[in-house]
This record gives C-alpha cells, sequence and structure tokens, in this order.
DNA sequence: CTGTTAGCGCCTTCAT
DNA sequence: ATGAAGGCGCTAACAG
C-alpha cells in the first residue's frame, strides 16, 4: 500500500483497460457514469496520485515555471516572485526558483537547467549583460520556450518585458528635491550597463538640465546597493569644492548608508540636505526620520510578468507578439525630503 | 534546427544505436573513446540537451525538491529559502517553491502538488497544526518522500527537522531585561499552537519566576506579526493596574509597532521601557533607536535542513534516521533595551 | 462506451 | 564495443 500505485493497478483491480481508467480519471465524457464512479472510488481508496512526470513527458508541457533572480533574499526580488506564484497558481503551475548570484557562468547554468527541466516558460530578471549571456538567450527564444523578463531586462527580439517607468520616476524624484530648494542634486547609480540604472540616471540628469541647474560629472557616483557604497558616496561627495545639497539614489540601502553618514557629521536631514532613495524597502518607512523613496510594485511587476508569459504560453507557435509593459511606480515622498 | 534533439537524432546522424549515444553521453567506460569523442562533438554541433523529464521518468528521481513556506516575501523564510538553494545547488537539485500563506488547504494542495511532481524530497515550514495535515503529511513519510522540517515543526515519527534554540534564547532574552533593571516584562507571542511560539514563551516564563518575579497572565498578548499587533499590545499593556516596563516580543514586528506606540506616548526607550523583538530583520538594525533581537540564522538553517535532506536522500529505504537538530541562536542586544 | 496499440526520451539488461 | 528490446506512467489515435 505504500508504494505509488499507477493507473494500470487501478485498471487491474477493475479488470478494466488503462485506457479507460485514464479516461475516466480525465472526466472523459464517453465513459459511463458508473465506471467513471468506481474509477474514482478505487482510485481515492489506493490513494492513487498522477504522475505529472509522465505526464510531462508524454505531452512535453511539464507545467513548470522557471524564474531566474540575482538573488532571493531580497525584498524586491522575494516579492516579485511572490506575485508570480500567486498568478500562476490558479492555473496550476509550477514555480521553480533559480539564483544568479550576479554571477554570469551561473546565470547561463540556470537558464540551460530550466531547459533541461522542460519548464514551459522562463520569468527572468537580467543579471549581467555579455555576449555570451546573449547567446543563450537567444537559444531559449529559438526553441520556442516563452521568455519574459522583468525589471533589468534586455532588448532582445521575441522577448517581452515588464519594467516600470525608470526614467520618468527618476525625473520626478529629482524635480521633487529641486522643489524642496535643493540646488546641487547628486545621483548614486548602479551598474551602467543594465537599464535600469540608465534610464534612473538619464531621468536625474534631463530633471537637473531642464530646471537649468548645473550638471555635474562629480555629482554622479557609481557603486553597488550597499550601506557602505551610500556612505563612501556622501565623503566622495562632501570633498568636492562645490558639494551637493541633495542626493538622489537608485538604492534605499546606499541612501540608508547615506543619511547614516551625513548626520554623523552632523548634517541635518532635511533641514540641509535632503535624501531620496528607490525600492522602497521596508525599514525606509520604519526609520524615525522615514526615507523618501520609489515603491516599485513588486509584485503587480511579478503578476504582470506571470499574466504577460501565460498569455504567450498559450498562443504558442504563434506571431511574436513581443510585449513591452511598463509600469507607472509612485514616488513616495517622507521625511528624509520634505521640508514642507 | 531549432526542434529539441533527441539521441536518436544524433544515433541517426551518426549511424549509430541511440543506446550507444545514450552511454557515449554517460561517459560508460566501454564505449571506445573514439565514438565518445565523436557523440560529444555531434550532441554539441545539434545543440543537444538531456531530457531530464524522460531521465526522471525512467529513474524514478526528478532532482527536484519541494519547499513549503508560509510566503516567500518575508525576509527570514527568503532567506532560509537561500540557503536551500545555496546548498542543493552543487548536487544538482532544483527547488520548487510553494506557499502556503498561512492556509491549511493551501497547505495540503501545496503537499499533494510536490508529491505529484515526484519531488525527490520536501522541506517545509509547517502553517497550520491539524489532524487533516497530519495526515497529508504521514502519507508522505509512508511514500518514502524525505521530508525535513525547519523552523515551523512537527513532531512526526520518522520527520527530521532543524530548529533554533527557541526556548534557551527567549529565556536569554527575558533575562537580558531583568538584567536591565526591568521588573515586568511583557510578552507578545504568535500562534500557540507552533511549538515556535510554545517554546519561546515557555523560556519567557520560566526566567520570570527563575528571578523570582511575579507571572502575569495578563502581560503575555497573544497575536499576530504585524506592526498593528505591537501597538495593540502596547494599549492593553498600559490599560493595566500595574502595566509592565518591558517588552520581550516574539515578532520583529510587533516590536517596532510596540515601539512606535510608546513612543507615541512619550516614554522614553529604554530608559523607561525595554523592547526585545525575534527574527533580526533588516529594519531592527537600520533603525535609529536600534531594536534588540534574535537572529534566526536563517541561512544557516536552510543549508542544515538542506543536508540532513540530502542525507536522508542517500540513505533512502534504509533506517529511519530521525534527525533533530537544533542550532544555536545569538541574542543581539541594541539599543532598545541597552540601559548600560 | 471500452480495449489495443503506440510512443513521449531515456537508460539498461541481454545479447552479440 | 555495440545493437535490439523493453519499460518508466500516461494518453491519444484507432479500432471495435
Amino acid at each position: 500500500m505504500s508504494e505509488k500505485p499507477t493507473i494500470y493497478d487501478i485498471a487491474k483491480a477493475l479488470n478494466i483497460s488503462a485506457a479507460t481508467v485514464s479516461r475516466a480519471l480525465n472526466n472523459n465524457p464517453k465513459i459511463s457514469k458508473a465506471t467513471c464512479q468506481l474509477v474514482a472510488e478505487t482510485a481515492a481508496k489506493m490513494n492513487y496520485k498522477q504522475n505529472k512526470l509522465a505526464l510531462a513527458l508524454r505531452s512535453g508541457k511539464s507545467n513548470n515555471i522557471g524564474v531566474i533572480v540575482p538573488r532571493i533574499d531580497s525584498n524586491f526580488f522575494a516579492s516579485v516572485i511572490r506575485g508570480i506564484e500567486e498568478e500562476l497558481y490558479p492555473h496550476q503551475y509550477n514555480v521553480i526558483i533559480c539564483q544568479t548570484h550576479e554571477d554570469e557562468k551561473r546565470e547561463i547554468e540556470n537558464i540551460n537547467t530550466l531547459l533541461n527541466a522542460q519548464v514551459d516558460g522562463i520569468l527572468m530578471s537580467i543579471s549581467n549583460v555579455s555576449s555570451e549571456n546573449d547567446r543563450v538567450i537567444k537559444r531559449v527564444v529559438d526553441k520556442n520556450v516563452p521568455l519574459v523578463f522583468f525589471d533589468r531586462k534586455k532588448n532582445i527580439e521575441g522577448v517581452s518585458s515588464v519594467t516600470i517607468n525608470d526614467y520618468d520616476v527618476a525625473y520626478s524624484a529629482t524635480q521633487h528635491l529641486i522643489d524642496q530648494g535643493c540646488e546641487r542634486i547628486a545621483h548614486i547609480t548602479g551598474d551602467k550597463t543594465l537599464e535600469i540604472f540608465q534610464n534612473r540616471f538619464k531621468g536625474y540628469k534631463q530633471a537637473v538640465i531642464d530646471n537649468g541647474l548645473y550638471f555635474e560629472e562629480d555629482y554622479v557616483f557609481q557603486t553597488k546597493s550597499s550601506l557602505e557604497s551610500g556612505s563612501l558616496a556622501v565623503k566622495k561627495f562632501l570633498d568636492l569644492k562645490n558639494p551637493p545639497d541633495a542626493i538622489f539614489s537608485s538604492s534605499d540601502f546606499a541612501a540608508l548608508g547615506a543619511i547614516q553618514e551625513l548626520t554623523a557629521r552632523g548634517i541635518k536631514i532635511p533641514e540641509d540636505f535632503c535624501v531620496v532613495g528607490f525600492g522602497n524597502e521596508p525599514f525606509t518607512k520604519f526609520m524615525e526620520l522615514s526615507i523618501s523613496t520609489v515603491d516599485q510594485c513588486p509584485k503587480e511587476m511579478g503578476k504582470m510578468a506571470a499574466n504577460v508569459l501565460i498569455e504567450q504560453m498559450k498562443n504558442s507557435e504563434s506571431i511574436k507578439n513581443e510585449k513591452k509593459v511598463v509600469l507607472t511606480t509612485e514616488l513616495l515622498i517622507r521625511k528624509s525630503s520634505s521640508r514642507k
């Protein structure tokens, strides 16, 4: 009783064929009500469970979706995955998670693993931009495995994407700082090969220029998303002849690091210096000095990405209806940039 | 070229049998070096990828591990999963994530889904304690599918678990509060049907008693892990004739809510009131008034759970070597409870 | 309505 | 050193 029964076991017990059992289990209308019920009962009694593996091999559909993210232990990606899972669950899809740890080799391995596992589709947030990468990704497209990027995307023909309005919201954030009376806005950015950081930078720069302020290369600091990076950035900024009086950071962590460094130096926020972060990490709201930031609506992003993927999986083979969804996000104005 | 080639395609191209191709691909020593290499080259050229699904069906091993958690978008579970994934990755296992949202029905569905998907093992953190649940979990054991609980466990024969020393660390936390001079220690607890909360409560209670303090039922407030719960608890506590002067909370979120409510009422922390949370959520460290808490070392927990599972999967069929690992955690003393 | 057959892609005896 | 055959569990023709 402890071994896993198959439809053959049920068939044998009932003296009917496996095909009939299969049909009955799938509620095929051609099967008499009587057998249908009999099969159902016996199946329940024997504790039969369909082997999805066999079904997958036969049908060519595994009902598994692969998700590739840089890391899972970040509030943003975890929330995106939650959204993905919530959307996929009613459709009977399972989610296989892969982390790249921002490692290019790992990213390629992940893609191959998922392809080997015969996933029906892949959702991914790019870690690295490289030609080797490009090749593997194109292979996914060639194999007709639906692929959707979210947040960190790449422009590849036939691949849909779900992102936020990075440019616009960066522009708004910068404009907001200027509206607060700040005149020398600095910017902390990330890996410049990634579109998201490029766009945030562009939005920032344009806002500065549009307001007739001086755009200063030294006001832009590229670094990782961490507290140390933020404090490092501040150190560098304050060493300038004409130091900035505000920072728009592409990372909440860097923003917090910056705030800590500024506070340590006795600089008052928001009176003397304003800061806006990015990502709406939980701590930004909880701080005594709450941090203004941009909500990336990760859950919605995950849901949307899953939706686009589902759509694409339905219309397989069909027209490559490349879809570029851009979600509108909100600038959350909090104490770190509110001079009233 | 875009269709997925099989070993038969390679065989045909090389005018040899599929069996030989299979053997060559698996580096079977009985295959001549020449064919071996030839096959490897052709496979590469044709961009052949092994179909893990077929392999899984044949071998009965899917190389997938199921992970069931209440939710993924919590720092704790996300970090555990990261640990799990890091440990499983070198062993070629993939991770399938399922969320229960604390819903019993969903939890049962998840287990069944994973069983149907033929996972080689399951790692789970219990959401609900119910008899229906018990039955399904026992079925997992009956089917000889290795199962390991982490954090929120259940005592079921044949099931290993990885937890932390909840009792001890709760005792330490309470003792610490008493050492700070606090005399009326309150406790915010969670779902009492879960062992972790029971143990934290017991540790708290024992420490109170051991120190000759009065254990007061009204000092214990059961609620969910949220800011509101914390503030609610404080409201209730301060309405008491003899209100407490410290809180040991089983949740960082409740601890923060409590702190906010206390601060709003002008109560000085830690001078007038001390607070210790649980979980080491990122924000606890970042706050201006950093919050004392317990680090649950989630990543290590994930790694350990994965290790125990791997061990169990190796020695399948063998003796039910039920393993109960208890990790030692640290009390992190920060400002919210440091009177010096 | 139901049984027979065949095949998804792979590996592994059993032959040779 | 290699080929042929069979089966993992399931379903979809194709027959009745």
